[in-house]
DNA sequence: GCACAGGGCCAAT
DNA sequence: ATTGGCCCTGTG
């Protein structure tokens, strides 16, 4: 087929648990087993049937999958390992594992991540998208050249064309209190006081500190930009949810300080700490868990 | 109708 | 180290 690509034997992937697991924003879920996912200045369709091990991702090409979405899609990565070592872990990680064993924590763009995760500050998932889509709107590209339910979908806005945005048209977007935090990145990543690309090689904990520089940017949105741009895995965002279920599953549901967990998770976890969050977090979510 | 919380962080105690 | 307030919106 023309624009198609298929993969096949496919294993430890599932795109609506990808997708829904929190860690990226700009995608439609069109059907069961079929979403739209807007990155890298792109719009693919990915089609999955239900329980299948093969994929088809619409409008684009081999050497585009080679250099693109292979990847961003984290294909490169054992997960078989992964679900091995942390399966064993204890039953409630077995369990959270046997519920979302098709997650994959994606390689997104560190800029797209920092201004995604500032906005998700007291804010639900829902909003995060629209804010983000309204920011596109506004500042991004159109993307031709791909017509879907003739709906027109836009880039993510490079720093260059967001810092034009006065805090009022930021505020239009509804992104609220968090305009000022999203100049101040605009800001520090065109001055190059913050280099994102360089953070690539830094440690974990280096990174961090760099990026809480950042108004706006504490130890959570740290960590988040640190898992779903840079793969850094040891790194354990700890949110609400996470929270309630650590304590719920670890602590006797007893309130617990973001310390201890930090401790808990890095001693228990170690270097499988993100992923070990992501199911965790996608389980928890998915099933109201520890509400 | 209105109180509350939502993938937290900042600034003032 | 601890705590109130925050832009905005969907939910009970």
């Amino acid at each position: 087929m023309k624009n198609v690509v298929m993969l096949e034997n496919l294993k430890y992937f599932n795109i609506g648990q990808i997708l829904e697991s929190g860690q990226v924003f700009r995608f439609e879920k069109i059907s069961d087993s079929s979403y739209l996912l807007n990155a890298k200045q792109k719009l693919i369709k990915i089609i999955q049937q239900q329980d299948s091990d093969s994929i088809l991702i619409h409008n684009t090409t081999v050497s585009e999958f080679d250099e693109i979405w292979s990847s961003y899609l984290d294909l490169d990565t054992e997960y078989k390992h992964i679900v091995q070592v942390l399966s064993q872990k204890d039953e409630y990680m077995a369990k959270a594992i046997a519920f979302g064993e098709g997650i994959r924590i994606l390689r997104q763009d560190p800029w797209e991540m920092l201004i995604s995760f500032i906005i998700s500050q007291n804010k639900a998932i829902p909003q995060i998208k629209q804010c983000i889509k309204n920011l596109s709107q506004q500042f991004g590209d159109l993307i031709d050249g791909y017509e879907e339910q003739d709906k027109m979908y836009y880039t993510f806005p490079t720093a260059k064309q967001l810092a034009r945005a006065s805090e009022e048209a930021l505020r239009d977007c509804k992104v609220g209190f968090r305009a000022p935090y999203i100049m101040d990145a605009c800001q520090k990543v065109l001055n190059e006081e913050v280099i994102l690309n360089d953070l690539y090689i830094c440690t974990a904990e280096e990174a961090k500190n760099k990026l809480m520089g950042i108004k706006g940017v504490g130890p959570k949105i740290a960590d988040c930009i640190l898992l779903f741009a840079y793969s850094k895995s040891e790194v354990f965002p700890t949110d609400v949810w996470i929270k309630r279920v650590i304590e719920g599953i670890y602590f006797k549901g007893k309130e617990t300080s973001l310390k201890v967990i930090q401790d808990f998770s890095k001693q228990y976890f170690g270097e499988l700490s993100g992923y070990a969050q992501q199911y965790l977090f996608f389980y928890g979510r998915e099933n109201q868990l520890f509400k």
